[in-house]
DNA sequence: TTTTGTGAACGTGTTCACAGCG
DNA sequence: CGCTGTGAACACGTTCACAAAA
């Protein structure tokens, strides 16, 4: 399979989410028109992506929502389940560890880690906190990806100790650019960054126009 | 000013980070190329990126690290306060309103709501949590960002309240896609199409090669 | 010599538009 | 006729490469 964009791999989430719906309703054929319309985006947009992996339709007739649904669930990687370890337990950590959603969708938290004495031995959500100090053991637990809800100071270490305990995903919600060895998936949450980019956004909406600020240097 | 990218406006909110630290180091001149390998990008692009606002370098001495901190903090909207509602007092609503990061940016958290009995009059983080309903006089005080921690389903319809309430930014973390008037900027935290995308990406790895997945539709 | 600022070249993702099939 | 699948056209963001300035 050629090289698939990560737009299109993260519209193919939202296909999926809404076949859901779809499925849920009832209903046993969709249009690219009414999936587009339902994301906001063009009809080509759809069926451009879903041709990267195959025919999944029936011209004339559109899609078949059960099985398009299981074509993109396969596709994501979705019709297994994975093995996740949580590092910090604090706010985040803990908001995360509590959202049923992950493990619906495949994703098991099997080990929450944090540094500090007074969270070590805790339990949250059914599981026991340990130590950051016995991650490098997390190989043994077979885990494939790691959360990072650390403060920011931790995260390139925590990310390291991940790497080296064979982790291959890490989904890292500290506010910094980490940096990871090739063959290992980052994905990065930056809540901050979000923010940053709406202000930024009504900032220009109310003094659209402004040129050349220049100014001095040194 | 033309139309800036959002991936520009990400990447500044990343040089604003980076600028704080090198601040905090005592450096006062840095070079693009200093700045890109920090962002693990190419020099050209922070150069590119910074020219779209102005010409804030010296020739052969790179960028005065104050100052350019100072432009892009004006630049981002940060040079000023912002009036935060928060709308959902569950985990993630909770977590948000502790973390120290928001306020420390400018963002202020002025008001909580929710729609479940047991959680209104609750005090959060020094804050009372308010009745969902009393969204709409949100407009008194002065709201200008709402960020949405509701379940799904609340989402549209809170997104909605939001905007009647004279919101025009909005900060959401509800997995669907939102449908916003014109004029009112979103953007979308979907912790589960990271999850997805990073499953994608880790089945590749694995099974590389796969080819026209065909099948039967109806 | 160092490093910026930027037009031009390049590459990649999106949209168009239509042939092909049901 | 309706709708998919896709090459071609297009738009847009990134990188190159170099003149200009310190």
């Amino acid at each position: 399979m050629g090289r698939i964009s990560e737009s299109t791999v993260r519209r193919l989430s939202h296909y999926y989410r809404v076949l859901d719906e779809v499925h849920a309703e009832g209903r046993r054929m969709i249009s690219s028109r009414r999936l587009a319309e339902r994301e906001g985006i063009t009809s080509a947009q759809v069926r451009k992506d879903l041709s990267y992996f195959g025919s999944f339709g029936r011209r004339g007739l559109g899609y078949n929502v059960a099985h398009l649904r299981e074509e993109i669930r396969s596709i994501l990687g979705l019709d297994r389940r994975w093995r996740v370890a949580l590092v910090g337990a604090g706010h985040i950590g803990s908001a995360l560890l509590a959202y049923r959603g992950f493990a619906a969708q495949g994703f098991d938290i099997v080990a929450i880690y944090d540094r500090d004495p007074a969270r070590i031995g805790q339990k949250l959500s059914g599981l026991t906190v340990l130590d950051a100090a016995a991650l490098p053991a997390a190989a043994t637990l077979g885990i494939e990806i790691g959360v990072i809800a650390t403060p920011l100071k931790a995260a390139q270490e925590v990310a390291e100790a991940l790497v080296a305990a064979g982790v291959r995903g890490i989904l890292n919600f500290a506010p910094r650019k980490l940096f990871v060895p090739e063959g290992v998936a980052l994905r990065t949450v930056d809540m901050t960054v979000e923010l940053e980019s709406l202000s930024f956004a009504l900032r220009q909406a109310r003094a659209p126009r402004r040129r050349r600020g220049s100014g001095p240097a040194e």
